[in-house]
DNA sequence: GTACTTTTACTCGGATACCGTCTGTCCGAGTAATTATGG
DNA sequence: CCATAATTACTCGGACAGACGGTATCCGAGTAAAAGTAC
């Protein structure tokens, strides 16, 4: 029971992406040169973005990828559900109800208490968004290690 | 990112050995029965029961498994980790530190926030044991249901 | 009846296989901007 | 100079291979109670 990497990756994705002056888009190489990861696997995270309506993709030369919300719209489960997909940590398999003969659903016991703590879970995932590790980021990194990447991201982006 | 089935499993078998009177034990294949699990894949979840000090094990003949320690002191959390290990759900792979050329665990983002919702979530299962949710069990469930399992209990423990 | 041996019924723990999922790679197709070509 | 074709540089999405972990099975070893055996 542990996360994918691919959440990691695509929250870093989409601060990277936040970089971008309005208008101008990234293509997926840049981002995944930056994130150190492979690039045909990670075009298919960036896929996933696109599915769930965090990124907008362009096609064609001076193609990429940026935002499709503003960055305090996009919450951190948003990125969550983009990539592992809308399930359940727990998921009953009815045992207890095979075990007491019982018809459906009609006593729910451990599934009442992992939907509880899944829920306090992902209250705190709902809480902060890419916007507010923005400006986490602003406040406690180095300027020169954000110059840096900005002037890789503004060097390489289109339009 | 789902939690084994494993655990669902361990929590009803430690529900079931709360049926036992003190001093008796319960052969591992008459709790797989009950469960409707694999009698051999079964008994390697046992054995992680055993490790974290959940049940105790009587080899030899006559022999078989009960609770170590009182139910109320048996938190669900403690069946979790028993399972699935003491490794948290988040491990970051320290891409913000390569992105950013910084030397080790100085910014710290994504991994305070997933730390914060485990936390929580742990919370959650610690609250509830082995004992209150028997409890509960005995409030919803029909009585002739519990009756019927406690006589196969007691019907094959042995000591 | 007591001491010893055998059988029986369990747990213990390692080796192994299966299978689904995550990671990672590759390639053809689609799309749009740029460039080249022809009149 | 304008229209059209070819090139370029991206995304799109499916197919596929490898690695890993959870599930599952099997088997020999250890352990202790019971049953059998010998004296």
């Amino acid at each position: 029971m542990q996360m994918k990497t691919g959440v990691e990756q695509s929250v870093y994705a989409l601060l990277i992406l936040n970089f971008l002056p309005p208008k101008a888009v990234l293509p997926g190489e840049v981002i995944s040169e930056l994130l150190g990861a492979s690039p045909s696997y990670f075009q298919k995270l960036l896929r996933k973005l696109v599915s769930a309506d965090l990124i907008v993709s362009v096609p064609g030369a001076k193609g990429g990828f940026k935002l499709k919300k503003q960055p305090d719209d996009i919450q951190i489960y948003d990125v969550y559900v983009a990539i592992e997909g809308k399930q359940s940590l727990y998921s009953s398999s009815g045992i207890l109800q095979d075990m007491l003969n019982l018809e459906e659903k009609k006593v729910r016991l451990l599934s009442n208490l992992m939907e509880e703590a899944e829920t306090s879970w992902k209250t705190t995932l709902k809480r902060e968004s890419i916007g507010s590790l923005a400006a986490e980021i602003d406040k406690k990194c180095p300027p020169e290690s954000l110059t840096r990447i900005q002037g890789i991201v503004q060097d390489r982006m289109v339009l």
